[in-house]
DNA sequence: TACACACATAGACAAACATCTATGCGATGG
DNA sequence: CCATCGCATAGATGTTTGTCTATGTGTGTA
């Protein structure tokens, strides 16, 4: 995964409403009409959230009928989720305790 | 961790640049002008983002004399690696397989 | 004391974004 | 076959964002 495709899905989890409704889905597939009852946002304005969620690769889009439901894309999530631990070194090892100062003086 | 923490890091994380940055600084503390080196943006604009990451809390500001030391900041960047992981509920127990058709039909 | 360096602030600007209204389009059902 | 429903697309608009140039501020040093 790289820095293109995290800052993609970053910037997808970066609006307060797509963020609410990736934690809606995280519970369930829903589809759009109730994600829609959740929000004080018109239908086009979701349908652009959603599109922004599904071109990240977060979530996915399944059509049945008239009706298209949506679900957190569990492989893209896991994978998110293991990039942002490598940025969290304390889990993944010991972390230098020192601030490291091995000539970081300025240039 | 609130949804407005949460989406304030997501921001943060989601320019490239910044998304660099924190890389950068998840293997060792940096002053700003050695940040700078790596990138082909100008001071302002760096200092621009190293405020938008400080706000975020994602990243400390260590003043030493003329130079500005920064790192990840361990607690907010563990804090949010738990909240991305209720969101890829694969990692807390066992998801549900099935769609979930309960009545999911539209309004 | 005067200069150089690291960084911040102010202001400008184009691009991206979140949101809306209006409308189109496919599927369902009477 | 036409109305309704769920959703997408088009276009407009105000706001936010990333970036720049110009300049200010504080600190170390010759």
């Amino acid at each position: 995964m790289n820095n293109i495709d995290v800052a993609l899905i970053c910037k997808a989890l970066g609006d307060p409403n797509r963020l609410e409704i990736v934690k809606m889905l995280a519970d369930e597939e829903k589809c759009g009409c109730r994600i829609l009852e959740k929000f004080e946002i018109t239908q086009p304005t979701l349908s652009h959230h959603m599109k922004t969620l599904v071109e990240s690769g977060l979530v996915n889009d399944r059509k049945e009928g008239k009706w298209h439901y949506y679900s957190v894309n569990k492989d893209t999530m896991t994978a998110f989720c293991i990039f942002i631990r490598t940025l969290c070194k304390e889990s993944t090892g010991r972390c230098r305790t020192e601030p490291a100062r091995q000539g970081s003086e300025g240039v």
